[in-house]
DNA sequence: GGCAAACACGAGCGATCACTCGCGTTTCAC
DNA sequence: GTGAAACGCGAGTGATCGCTCGTGTTTGCC
């Protein structure tokens, strides 16, 4: 579905016809890893284990994936693709125009549906040995979701220093990808109860800063 | 220095006599290691490269060292030994009293402090593929450090309900984990920045929790 | 000085793992 | 229907890595 066409836009390089048995493949090959690299990490993860997972035979695994590595950025590629479809719907300028709250409310929930539902994509990027192509890939979604942050702590308080608002931004980021990790460390009513928790520590780090009203201008 | 006693208290299971240079060899072992897996974490770093960087043969590393795995934990060990010495000396009754900004100055500077100086404990506890043994080490300092955290909250807020009080510790102590990380990814002024940046999320997540004044009682 | 034990070396062994290759099966365009 | 190409298999290959072993050197004790 990604990338029928830009396989096409490619061109010379992929001379490779797919069938439709072949995409689900691969989907279940991706699903499989996904698995395996959040129980073993990347590295102690083996494309034998991935096969197996996934019922095939390694040499199947490798009709679809030159190697090891383009496996996790294929992944990588869907997880960071999903994640900047459901970000683009979260940084609107309605939300940035919200009380803080509900500001955080619209922004966070998706952010923490999306992590909840595929934990594969935490786990790759907190992974110390997870191979330099995903790494960028995540480090450039980070970079945007960054500045979208620091744009909408402009919009809210136009006199704080660009300096101010960029570690104010990377704080708040970091802040919250803890709490993602205790939430997802927990089910149930726990998580929950960490769920608000998170907001709260963000509400009250972000609340002398910017303010707590919503603006009614734009 | 650690265990010349409790190698004997162990007894008939080590019967190593060490010399002066032994000694320094593990020395420069545990210090390669813990450079090693800063770089590529656990299973990114072979023990022919730990012993290179250290500057002996694999086969003098083995006359130190049972497996691997040894090395990690012998690391952990010290490392979380220290650690516990530095944070009996943070979590007393005199800081407990102490209004909330300067108690989080005296505790968590000594903290700071020792992750910097030894960036090679973050580096293997974030690691997905550290040995079990680390990690429940490091399990149990952490649980000792949470009851240290909870005390204190019931020490200024003695209402608060006991599953609030625990949730609250957890999520403080995350958040400083998540601080710690951005610290150490930086240097120079920038990391002086994000150290207050830590403590003042930290202030204003807890003040609305157990207030900002300290206690003149006990 | 002499001897036993600790220290040091580095080539190499066995296991694991990413990846291949030859061959058989299914799918699809014509 | 038929041929070409995609799909599928699993034993095997080469490289890497944890670890050993035979041998030689240094240290400390009598």
């Amino acid at each position: 579905m990604t990338e029928s066409k830009a396989a096409q836009a490619e061109g010379a390089a992929k001379p490779r016809r797919r069938q439709a048995r072949g995409e689900r493949r691969v989907q279940q090959l991706l699903d499989a890893a996904a698995s395996v690299f959040c129980q073993n990490g990347y590295a102690g993860a083996s494309t034998n284990a991935i096969a197996r997972e996934a019922g095939v035979s390694p040499g199947t695994l490798y009709q679809f994936f030159p190697n090891k590595e383009a496996i996790a950025v294929e992944l990588g590629e869907r997880l960071t693709h999903q994640m900047r479809q459901a970000h683009g719907l979260v940084f609107t300028v309605e939300n940035a125009a919200l009380p803080l709250g509900e500001m955080l409310d619209a922004v966070l929930d998706p952010m923490i549906e999306f992590n909840c539902a595929n934990p594969a994509f935490l786990a790759l990027i907190n992974s110390t040995d997870t191979p330099g192509p995903v790494v960028e890939e995540h480090d450039a979604l980070h970079l945007t979701l960054q500045s979208r942050v620091e744009e909408l702590l402009g919009l809210r308080h136009p006199e704080l220093p660009a300096d101010r608002r960029t570690r104010t931004a990377t704080m708040a980021f970091h802040l919250f990808k803890a709490g993602l990790d205790v939430i997802l460390a927990h089910e149930g009513a726990e998580q929950r109860a960490y769920i608000t928790e998170t907001k709260d520590a963000l509400y009250r780090y972000l609340a002398p800063i910017i303010g707590t009203e919503g603006s009614p201008v734009r």
